[in-house]
DNA sequence: AAACCGTGGTA
DNA sequence: TTACCAAGGTT
């Protein structure tokens, strides 16, 4: 299984040629994003912070980079954009707070820096959902500045590249992972050395199946046991919950709440049931969804509720906000978490079920 | 430091 | 099927 080709050079001695190494191999064989054809510090920003905790794949196939800056192409727009477009654009894609952080560095860049965007380490950093990771990224792929960066490939990387065996998470790990992306970071051409050293991470020095035959800086990587590297702390233990549901349907239109607490804020889902309010009504759909580390049973009932109708105040867990929807037109205009939407329009299309109540009475 | 925040692919 | 986790940041 170890095939892998010893170590024959130190790339802290020799950093000069790990960069030539790396980005010889990115020259001939790297991947053309949307994001890598622009310097607009803004799309730049756009699309790390869609790329957050999230696959390139899943920002590719659904077009969100390109469909968010068709409809809102330059900082001020973004500025004036509803809540409700911002959330319906990124809808799908997960932690919603990205979404309007956007929106509020796009106000900070318009009210704080005259609507010209920061070229400063600091200034970028200091962005609504700028942290460290992405004020580098902005800076030396929008700039083409020398700032260094560690995401969770550089990490990974690094851990492998200098054996590194204590859990990446902890404070002097993050510190021993920085000064080394600064260690070996060049001077000029950071907006392509970055983008070699991250690539590397995310097609040849992956997590389970490291390809160290294939990669252009094997003889600099110091582990003998690439696939034992990175260490983390064990993940929180999964919680098992369930989630009963209402679904109510009058005269075209659904009832819905928003969501509570201030990530999820703007968000429309299906009025959670208490549990002991659940019991007698027909269950229409049983699903499963992840979040974080919650495993959901989500258990969707039906109720006979007339539009106008006051939902029983014992009926529900509290009051968050909630409204009639109406199916054609506003219905695809609000944002909803995926397990909801998914929900929904499954109840919709099964005109099978047995339920004592009318999709459109 | 640790908890929190989404989603879909993959083994 | 379940568990893990990916271009992290905020509280």
């Amino acid at each position: 299984m170890t095939e892998k080709p010893l170590q024959t050079r130190d790339p802290l001695e020799e950093t000069s040629a790990f960069q030539r190494a790396l980005i010889d191999w990115f020259e001939a064989d790297g991947r053309d994003y949307p994001w890598r054809r622009t310097t607009d510090p803004y799309a730049i920003l756009v699309s790390e912070l869609m790329l957050q905790q999230t696959r390139i794949e899943t920002v590719l196939e659904r077009r969100y980079f390109e469909r968010w800056l068709e409809r809102f192409p330059d900082i001020a727009t973004l500025a004036e954009a509803s809540e409700t477009e911002l959330l319906k654009q990124w809808e799908g894609l997960g932690y919603y707070n990205r979404a309007r952080n956007l929106q509020k560095a796009a106000r900070v860049v318009i009210d704080d820096h005259g609507g010209v965007f920061p070229d400063s380490l600091e200034k970028v950093h200091d962005l609504p959902g700028v942290g460290r990771y992405t004020a580098g990224a902005v800076l030396s792929f929008a700039y083409d500045r020398p700032a260094p960066l560690v995401d969770g490939n550089v990490a990974r990387v690094f851990s492998r590249l200098f054996d590194h065996r204590s859990a990446i998470e902890t404070t002097a790990s993050q510190k021993q992972l920085w000064a080394w992306a600064d260690d070996l970071l060049p001077e000029k051409g950071a907006r392509e050395y970055n983008s070699a050293l991250m690539e590397l991470g995310q097609r040849h020095c992956t997590r389970a199946a490291p390809d160290c035959l294939a990669c252009p800086v094997s003889a600099f990587c110091a582990t003998r046991d690439p696939e034992a590297l990175p260490r983390k702390k064990p993940p929180r233990e999964t919680v098992h919950v369930v989630e009963h549901a209402l679904f109510a349907i009058s005269g075209g239109r659904i009832l819905l709440e928003q969501e509570s607490g201030s990530r999820r804020r703007g968000l429309w889902r299906l009025p959670l049931l208490a549990e002991k309010n659940a019991v007698g009504l027909p269950v229409l759909l049983r699903t499963k969804y992840a979040i974080t580390h919650h495993r959901v049973d989500l258990i969707v009932h039906g109720a006979t509720i007339q539009e106008g109708q006051v939902v029983e105040p014992t009926l529900l867990n509290d009051h968050p906000p909630r409204k009639w929807v109406d199916l054609e037109s506003e219905y695809p205009e609000i944002a909803m978490p995926s397990p909801f939407r998914k929900a929904v329009d499954q109840v919709i299309e099964n005109e099978n079920n047995q339920i004592d109540f009318k999709l459109r009475p």
